[in-house]
DNA sequence: CTTAATTTTAACCATCTAGTTAATCTTTTT
DNA sequence: AAAAAGATTAACTAGATGGTTAAAATTAAG
């Protein structure tokens, strides 16, 4: 029975790595670009980065960036297609397989913490931009043809079958998306209130949120 | 029997206003700086506000900005204190009742949303500026001489006496202050994907998390 | 009422930053 | 090899923004 944590290890890194962001290093110099602008914008947002620090970190000149990408609007856009496609992975695939309910919660849960613990200013990041823009989300959920319903009609059915307890799905959803994301958005308070300041201790309270999180998930939704 | 929720209520306003930011309305200058100030940054942030925005916002001349606050940090050092403090209310006076301790957890979460229906913008401010600047954080910390220790206490006490089901303290901590914050710090996900973009729609979303966080959060910490 | 102190303003300055231009270096094509 | 196309650079421009200054308006003091 040793086997069945290793798999679901091995499947689990497959389906956040084939969303990496850091892709084989090709030399040339688009890629270098959107490269080092995905690592600036991801660290200070949109109006907090500088295109000298983009050029800087691509080892280019400024003008260069705009030789490749007209403006810095345009530079955004080409990365956040990027990171959006990173911080929405197809949970669809374990949502709509036929595992048990709270089974299909706990495989969910694992994948956004892992993901997050790999690119961890992705929630301030999106926070910070869809509070700026509010748009910005509205046009990805369109193009992506991103539905809610149908998350929410499976979870229906699972309350239906008895497997989980009776609660607004919206609310169930926001819960779980919160619990995991909510630690690293907030980092640097979860560091010096509870860690001391400390990033050792830090890193292992975010790993610890897996089990924690799972826990706490499934003893909120699972019928007495 | 009726009177005991309108005690509490009463009781959860006072809390709640004794912190309010819009105070008895002084017309002068001083005042009507710190307001606008407070409004702008709020909103946008250190980096996203303009000085000129928040002059004209308070209906004077710009350089009567630096007349007041010698520049934007100082300014901004100002209103931040302020907003600390309505961030941070005194839930010490909760914790340390001798209420039963999930009666404790239900008015911290009564308390805390209450509070962001009030200020929702302060969660994606608050997480914009510790990433921004984490020392903002541990300076007010520090000044404020808040220690977590006594918290984790009062929780391992109600564990022992076996009142909530045993947990690590800090994950139970943070787990009730994300799912209270979440929905707020990314309002402009929570109304374009489960809202269909209307602006009541998430008004009653919100409402609603006071009674589901506090169900939720029940659930998933009392014995079996 | 006059003078001094305080408050307010318009105009200005310095700096930062996105974006442009024209020239140079490199690669590809013929 | 010559010419053309593409990639890269240094130097520059325009506009925004935080901050200053000196004068004008207002209030307080003698």
């Amino acid at each position: 029975m040793i086997f069945l944590p290793l798999l679901l290890t091995n499947w689990l890194n497959q389906i956040v790595n084939s969303t990496k962001m850091n892709s084989i290093k090709k030399d040339n110099t688009e890629d270098k670009i959107l490269d080092a602008a995905t690592e600036v914008f991801l660290e200070k947002g949109m109006e907090g980065s500088r295109m000298q620090e983009i050029a800087d970190s691509a080892g280019i000149n400024k003008a260069l960036l705009h030789y490749y990408f007209r403006n810095k609007e345009k530079l955004f856009d080409a990365i956040l297609s990027k990171i959006m496609n990173i911080a929405f992975p197809q949970i669809g695939k374990v949502l709509f397989s036929d595992l048990p309910f709270t089974q299909k919660v706990e495989n969910v849960i694992d994948i956004y913490i892992q993901l997050l613990l790999k690119h961890p200013q992705l929630p301030s990041f999106l926070i910070k931009e869809m509070n700026r823009n509010g748009s910005l989300l509205f046009q990805f959920i369109e193009k992506q043809q991103f539905k809610i319903a149908p998350i929410i009609d499976a979870i229906e059915a699972a309350m239906d079958r008895g497997e989980i307890i009776k609660m607004p799905p919206k609310h169930l959803i926001v819960n779980i998306i919160g619990l995991c994301v909510f630690p690293f958005a907030a980092r640097p308070m979860v560091k010096n209130v509870a860690c001391n300041g400390d990033d050792k201790l830090l890193q292992e309270f975010l790993k610890e949120r897996k089990k924690e999180v799972k826990a706490f998930v499934i003893r909120a939704i699972q019928p007495q």
